[in-house]
RNA sequence: GGGGGCGUAGCUCAGUUGGUUAGAGCGCUGCCCUGUCACGGCAGAGGCCGCGGGUUCGAGUCCCGUCGCUCCCGCCA
């Protein structure tokens, strides 16, 4: 029988039953051993990789001397075992090597701007730049790979729970909150824009509408923002989904299973948290300074206002004395009880545009506490602050003072910075919770008035009554209710928010006029989401777990573009394929768009 | 928009207090090598030290500006 045009097996394929067969196989040119006398290449594709060998006997030696990396071939030969002692147990394919009939060159490659051998780190706009290179490597290779399985198995979980799956539009109108959208002009009406979306939430909400009960996709999402590490310039994917006729409950039971599923199926014998526990957002931010704690960080903040109200340390004594919201919080170093520690811990904050960081360390010998916060406090209150914190000797403890909503932010930094100081983060684990309870609405500084919290989608943690007759210039009651809103947070990531939604238009339009929208703009804005609303709404809620970092915390990556297949760069470029670029006048033209650039 | 880090050979990096002709590894070119799997050995080519200005007898090194990449803040229903 003839052999196929390109190959008889994959370079991952041949095991020690193929010996004696006439092979033929197609790849790249991984590495090249050339002895002079006898000259080996790993031989790779998607499959793996398979070492093929030439002497001078070989009659296609000559050309085979001429091969070099990333060249692209076709191997004719006889699969034979490979000498006693020279079998490579790291390899699949390791008992056997292919003698070399015959070579053709199937694609030339010149040198390389990065090679593709090795896991040594190159810059990111070269990685971009080549990002075709960059994938042939093993780690990027395997981590798109893992990518498409993840999304295989989360596809699954969710169909097996009774959900289906919808495509939305991408061309669609502009959303009333949130981030920035990006905008695509329309050449029919000129002066108009379509939006992409930036989530598809009033589809979904639709297709609760409309009466289909349980939605899911595995959605692209649009935001014109700027990028971190652990978000994606432009757009990402999230497992979007909402279900009619559930309490918040009911959506936990629903996805918890499917995320816990995955960490599980995927997270490489690493512990999974078998019930995600559910912290209040005024919890999460008091213990942990963040409401994406990382739990596996067993530091615990606690507030210690009470042992410095009237003491001798008079930065903190006056504070409290001077603001009724003032407070002190602890941060617990425990095995943290030396100078050296506490110091550098001092700099950082200072690093961080803090005036310093105050501590007490206990060591032998100074059961009363040391460093100059005890001493100016004395040893009664420092014995105090031990006991209420269970430190002892060998412990350190750091305190930030203020007003909580002014520190928080540093404090979550520094419960944070100490857990990785002091290796207190245990690695072989995801710690998975719910964050719930979170304010529905907060006092916007920039406007001077109250505004959503989060987004104006979610129901009220209130009685239908009571929220309806509420006062909107009682600010202290605004900004204490609660939302039916939830996160996802696993290591200290968010993966994921969600809501039961607002699904009655009596409590969207007192919802809008509380945060100072007149009706007439939630009219405009949000009219078609209103009448569907008013032409009977099941009760209904969802979730949308953010696939990009699912991936990235199921691949061991710090960031999202070692999960992404062709990522654009921080300023949202694509190296690769040039984008964005110029539109030609004629595009400009039809589209009714004058540039008004900004002079350099 | 703001702050930090980085920018030296195709790639990864070193480069002392400012001082001769700017170095190493990988890659590339040539030669040698019959069992390697990060093969080994010899020789060679390859530099606007991001760019512009300044200080100096002399700048990769110090100062100012600027550009690029990145991380963070702002921003992110």
């Amino acid at each position: 029988m003839p052999l196929h045009r390109y190959r008889s097996h994959t370079c991952g394929a041949l095991r020690e039953a193929d010996i004696g067969q006439t092979v033929r196989l197609s790849g790249w040119c991984h590495r090249i051993r050339d002895h002079g006398g006898v000259l080996f290449i790993d031989l790779r594709d998607h499959y793996g990789l398979t070492q093929v060998v030439a002497d001078p006997d070989s009659p296609a030696f000559k050309l085979a001397e001429t091969l070099r990396a990333e060249w692209v071939v076709r191997i004719d030969g006889k699969a034979r075992r490979r000498p006693a002692g020279t079998e490579n147990a790291d390899l699949p394919t390791g008992q056997v090597e292919i003698y070399i009939e015959d070579i053709e060159v199937l694609g030339a490659a010149g040198e390389l701007p990065m090679p593709v051998f090795g896991d040594q780190e190159y810059p990111e706009e070269i990685r971009l730049k080549y990002r075709f290179l960059d994938l042939r490597r093993e780690k990027l290779h395997s981590n798109i790979m893992l990518r498409g399985a993840i999304i295989d198995s989360l596809r699954a979980r969710m169909k097996a729970g009774g959900f289906f799956e919808f495509q939305t539009p991408i061309l669609t109108a502009s959303s009333p909150e949130g981030a920035r959208d990006y905008l695509v002009p329309s050449r029919v009406h000129p002066g108009k824009f379509y939006a992409l979306p930036q989530a598809p939430q009033q589809f979904k909400q639709l297709i609760m509408v409309a009466g289909f009960d349980r939605y899911f996709q595995i959605a692209p999402c649009f935001r014109d923002e700027d990028a971190r590490a652990d978000r994606s310039p432009g757009e990402f994917y999230q497992l979007d989904l909402e279900m009619s006729f559930v309490t918040q409950q009911d959506v936990f039971d629903a996805v918890e299973p499917v995320i816990r599923g995955v960490f599980e199926e995927f997270g490489k014998g690493k512990s999974v948290t078998p019930n995600f526990p559910m912290i209040p957002y005024a919890e999460a931010m008091t213990k942990y300074g963040s409401d994406k704690p990382d739990l596996r960080n067993p530091i615990v903040m606690q507030d210690v206002s009470a042992h410095f109200r009237g003491s001798g340390f008079k930065i903190f004594a006056n504070i409290l004395a001077n603001d009724p919201k003032g407070a002190v919080w602890a941060i617990p170093a425990p095995k943290g009880g030396n100078r050296a520690f506490a110091d550098r811990m001092n700099s950082w904050a200072q690093g961080e545009g803090q005036p310093g960081l105050g501590y007490i360390f206990w060591r032998e010998g100074e059961e009363g506490g040391a460093g100059p916060l005890a001493k100016n406090i004395g040893p009664e209150r420092t014995k105090a602050i031990a006991d209420q914190l269970g430190l002892g000797i060998g412990d350190a403890c750091f305190f930030v003072a203020g007003k909580p909503k002014d520190f928080v932010r540093f404090a979550g930094l520094a419960r944070t910075k100490v857990g990785e100081e002091l290796n207190l983060i245990a690695q072989d684990r995801f710690e998975l919770c719910w964050i719930v309870d979170f304010p529905m609405y907060e006092w916007s500084e920039e406007d001077k008035k109250i505004d959503f919290s989060h987004n104006p989608f979610s129901m009220p943690n209130m009685d239908v009554d009571e929220f309806l007759a509420l006062d909107p210039n009682d600010h202290e009651k605004l900004l204490a209710m609660k939302a039916i809103q939830y996160d996802i947070v696993c290591n200290g990531t968010e993966l994921s928010s969600g809501a039961i939604r607002n699904h009655r238009p009596e409590v969207m339009k007192k919802a809008f006029a509380i945060a100072g929208y007149d009706e007439s703009v939630l009219e405009a804005k949000f009219g078609g989401m209103l009448h569907a609303l008013s032409l009977g709404a099941p009760p209904h809620g969802g979730i949308a777990p953010g696939i990009d970092r699912i991936v990235m915390l199921l691949a061991g990556e710090e960031n999202l573009r070692e999960v992404v297949l062709f990522p654009m760069n921080q300023r949202a470029e694509d190296l690769l394929m040039g984008a964005p670029s110029e539109a030609t006048p004629k595009q400009l033209k039809e589209l009714h768009i004058r540039l008004e650039l900004p002079k350099k």
